[in-house]
DNA sequence: CGCAGTCTTGAGACAGATCAACTCACGTGG
DNA sequence: CCACGTGAGTTGATCTGTCTCAAGACTGCG
């Protein structure tokens, strides 16, 4: 699991060093934090254990992966009944905390590329230049207001306005798309889908095929997907219409 | 609404200092710092209308608010259904986006004590301090992964596990309390409480209803719960036992 | 080509929402 | 100080949406 990357696969670190501050982009500081990155290859299907003891913070410089917290639950119940908290893909820089703080682990959906920081000495370095650290404050702020309007929708909506908020938030992000139709592949699976919006599989099924016979989405295979209407979707999902937050996250 | 403290009132800014790092609590830049914050004080009921241009940091000196998301939705339904997506208390400061990105807004629960400050100017402020710039990242750090834990109940989780989840993490903030029995008023409505945990008000009673004559709790008058063991309640939470990180929000 | 696992579809069960009384706490004014 | 009224809270009956259990169909892999 999670093999070291050979040197040459150092353009993770490169990725890295081009989502920095510009001006900041060619300073020290920027050559030291690069230090600390290890370069890690996750295979699809892999995971990153989170370290024991030391927060990590985590850039993917490509590939998409979910951050997944396991089992939790209850009464012995053995399933283990995977929450799916967020997707993640390149270009995002995500806080993974230390085990002890809940077990929250990143499980690679396709090929990824990443860049492994531990926390406190990012931070430290990041400290001798502000505008990093204020980059990375603006980010988490940014990821916390993404996660608080997550949360609202997760409180009271119907498993059809669900679907069709996940599906108006991946065509954003995978097709960079916020209106009129669009194509792309779905990286996840439908039980990624049920586990990150609280619904079984069956359900996400369900409301797949009442949005293909309205005509509004367009299936082929298993992963590829036709959204027809990004707009029509984003009103059933009950959005605050457009002007959304530019989609960082950390 | 929202009528500015006279100078007196200065207490606010007192306990918002008392919340920097020590090391800067006597730095030219706590000074700085402070003198960009406004208090302001909120009788109960009234509410802090975000600013539309500017992001906001408010400190909570005194008091209690929740914040809440207006209406949303969709098919003009009409009726305002607030959700609630946190409750914040004295010592917390937190970060209210400006109107244009989801309009939140912070609502008084009991009479208030706040401080407001420009998002913008203080983080420039904080970048001469970059202690106080870590500080406010590892609180929001904290409220992303507090935020995320919440979302994880949200999605797949009983009625009466978030009744008693709700109940438990009061019973930490307002009591200080994470085993044993505790007894304190809640500041919230039945209506506040469900629709921060997307529930009916009906629900939310029965619930306690429930928990009552399982002899978990005891109630008397509107607000005042007698918590008989919170431990057993955490246990219906489906909590992840002890090691709770300690609890700011911002 | 055939197998394994993913996805789809159907029938029945159950939790929570909804609608509708009813009760009680708390503040007000006599 | 007590009677009263209003709005919060409780309780009950019913209804809907989602989960659960159980086949069946398809995709994609070896």
């Amino acid at each position: 699991m999670a093999t070291i990357s050979p040197p040459s696969a150092d353009t993770g670190i490169a990725a890295f060093r081009g989502t920095l501050p510009v001006e900041t982009r060619d300073q020290p500081t920027a050559d030291r934090l690069c230090a600390i990155g290890t370069a890690v290859h996750l295979a699809k299907g892999e995971q990153l254990t989170p370290d024991p003891r030391d927060d990590r913070l985590v850039y993917i410089a490509s590939g998409c992966a979910k951050l997944v917290a396991p089992a939790s639950l209850g009464a012995g119940a053995g399933l283990p009944i995977h929450q799916v908290l967020a997707f993640h893909f390149g270009g995002d820089l995500i806080s993974v905390l230390r085990q002890s703080d809940g077990d929250f682990r990143l499980v690679a959906l396709s090929d990824c590329e990443l860049v492994i920081f531990p926390a406190d000495r990012f931070l430290d370095l990041a400290q001798a230049d502000p505008a990093v650290l204020r980059a990375v404050l603006t980010r988490s702020l940014q990821a916390l207001h993404r996660s608080r309007t997550r949360m609202m929708q997760m409180g009271h909506k119907s498993a059809g306005a669900r679907i069709a908020d996940f599906l108006v938030s991946m065509a954003e992000r995978l097709a960079d798309c916020t209106a009129g139709a669009c194509v792309f592949s779905l990286p996840m699976s439908r039980r990624d889908i049920g586990d990150s919006l609280g619904l079984t599989i069956e359900t996400v099924s369900r409301q797949l095929t009442e949005l293909r016979e309205a005509g509004l989405v367009a299936t082929e295979g298993r992963s590829k997907v036709c959204l027809c209407d990004v707009a029509a979707l984003a009103r059933i999902a009950g959005r605050p219409a457009a002007g959304t937050v530019k989609t960082h996250q950390i």
